[in-house]
DNA sequence: TATTTCTTTGCAATCGATTGCGTATAACTA
DNA sequence: TAGTTATACGCAATCGATTGCAAAGAAATA
């Protein structure tokens, strides 16, 4: 009842007169233990209100019913709601989740890495940072036996398991969207090729040109950031020349949204005279005055699937060495005004809000 | 150098021929170990690549390295900018944070207040869910002995420690605001009046109001829950009536939203005939095509803050019985073009993007 | 040289829970 | 009743690291 001192099972084995190991197995349902000794030890148990103490069991069985997650930045749409969809499949199973921001540096990283490891967390999640170029600090897990699942960024590492979406799929679904909508001429706001995802974005975008005879002018393809400023500056330089784009898809919905402000400074109609399309859906995209057509990423989904490709991995492990699972997610086109030239509002239906 | 063998002391102290007491000391700068020997032992850690096992650590020092945060969603920008500065002091100490969510249920909570007491997390830091009523399963915490600290959303527990911001402050610098735009009818959309928060920003309103002589008008006080619809509705209603407000401040953002999102499509001009102001600043605020007026709170400081007060507490234990401190950080008014009729911007500078 | 005082190191217990192995008692068979 | 087989439980080691106490060896003093 004090405040302080934990309970044991060196209590209750002294309450009972009996052994602390027949208390662990009492409360284990051991069935060496009989039914009377059990009951009773349930009771005292309940009585000193006694808590299994976590540590000792992690220490004897090496489990420690903890997991990390590795992310850029937790305050940030997509990320938050990777690990909302961790949680909800982890927790029920007893689960905690360690989250690190690695705020792209890979430092950060491998220093999170190094800690995770040494809290001997059953598994590691992550979305690998951007300056993160070679990958020895990421196969440290792997000698150390974690279990390892990449999520939306990831590295092509042998036997380690990912959860990504279809980013290629992604850029086609929205050029073609574009070109249904009578586009011809549509610009392109590429991130950094390094990074698969914006690459594959890209090449969605090329592929769905060449399959509807829309030929390629790379003046329409811009290198930019994320950034809303680097939006507004793409459009301006389109603008101030002649031959201007007729749709734009931003691989970035901050660089859509800048582009956005820049067009309508110019005056000029969206999605009338031009339509866009950004990637991600982040949430101000729909509370725009002129909502914004975006790639969904189901990032919840992406969260809770990656659970459970660890779950099976875990209980895989005995026998398996190694397992390997590259699960692909569909992206969802998200049509909103800034894109839609039909009368008829014919999107997918709103995404429900808060 | 295999993949899965750990190292530990014992493997250090076998090598060297020596006790493992002696490793241990050695590996902690403990001065009564000789030069020679303190060097032998390090070089041979490094050289087995020897880590340190925390798990045995916590068992025996009962510190455990980790604290708990308890939020009600982390896919909401508020709660993960805390989290983030939470973050950002505590890591250079070396703990790590379990996150969870307890999705506004008082039954989550409850559980995951037992689960992080049986890690036996170093502290707790929680923003109290909405359905929170009584506070038994929070007073385990204390019994524990475990430091807790609030943040935002707390609770009037003796002993425990606060982080907020002044929600009354907040509502009369907005309301002030609005006055000094020249507003006259001020709405104001307050939330569950059973929530500390939502009851000091009513307050704040009320006293500015009182302040400048403005009368207080029931009719202007609506009841509504943080939701888009929910500003909307009350637009509505409010619109259809004689006496129209010439000025909206809303404890919520999202309300807000909704609000503008009616106002418009009743073609009233913002902020001409009606200002408006928010609370929170999300993000999306400042994105929308007419950037929203709101009051900030601050989140990353609060977590640094309670951070801080959770590193005092902690190096005071030894003696001191009980601390508590309440912190109460001042909101920012950030203006913006929902409710700045001069021609001149002249607000907060902008918040830096991305 | 004998005695005292430091230095430096080792022994063994401790933090709680688990578990292989062994054994006392009870129950059963021949 | 002697012998066999379950049944129920205890002993002690283990998971790694830490630390109070004791002791061996070295250095210093008388």
């Amino acid at each position: 009842m004090a405040k302080n001192e934990k309970v044991t099972i060196y209590d209750i084995s002294k309450r009972l007169n009996i052994s602390a190991a027949t208390v662990s197995r009492a409360l284990n349902n051991n069935p060496k233990i009989s039914e009377k000794t059990r009951e009773l030890v349930m009771k005292t148990a309940q009585e000193l209100n006694y808590k299994q103490n976590r540590l000792a069991l992690a220490l004897k069985s090496g489990k420690t019913n903890s997991i990390g997650v590795i992310v850029p930045y937790i305050n940030r749409n997509f990320f938050s709601a990777v690990i909302d969809g961790i949680e909800k499949q982890l927790t029920p199973h007893g689960y905690n989740m360690i989250i690190c921001q690695s705020h792209e540096d890979a430092i950060n990283e491998a220093d999170h890495i190094t800690s995770l490891l040494n809290t001997q967390v059953d598994g590691i999640f992550m979305s690998v940072s951007m300056t993160t170029h070679d990958t020895i600090h990421i196969e440290k897990i792997l000698e150390n036996n974690t279990p390892l699942i990449f999520f939306d960024r990831k590295k092509d590492i042998p036997g380690v398991s990912s959860v990504t979406i279809d980013d290629f799929r992604g850029g086609y679904m929205a050029t073609e969207h574009l070109i249904q909508q009578g586009a011809q001429r549509i610009a392109h706001f590429c991130g950094d090729l390094n990074l698969e995802i914006y690459k594959n974005r890209n090449n969605g975008f090329l592929r769905a040109l060449e399959d509807h005879n829309i030929p390629i002018n790379k003046n329409l393809i811009i290198h930019t950031n994320s950034r809303i400023e680097a939006g507004a500056e793409a459009v301006a330089k389109l603008w101030s020349k002649k031959n201007r784009p007729d749709a734009i898809f931003s691989s970035s919905d901050y660089a859509a949204l800048g582009a956005i402000q820049e067009l309508r400074k110019l005056k000029v109609k969206i999605p009338e005279e031009v339509g866009v399309v950004g990637f991600s859906n982040e949430p101000f995209t729909k509370y725009m005055e002129l909502p914004m057509s975006s790639i969904d990423q189901t990032p919840v989904t992406m969260g809770e699937i990656a659970a459970q490709v660890f779950l099976e991995q875990i209980n895989n492990k005995q026998h398996v060495l190694s397992v390997e699972k590259r699960v692909v997610l569909a992206p969802e086109l998200v049509v909103r005004k800034s894109s839609n030239k039909m009368k008829s509002f014919k999107g997918t239906p709103p995404v429900s809000t808060e």
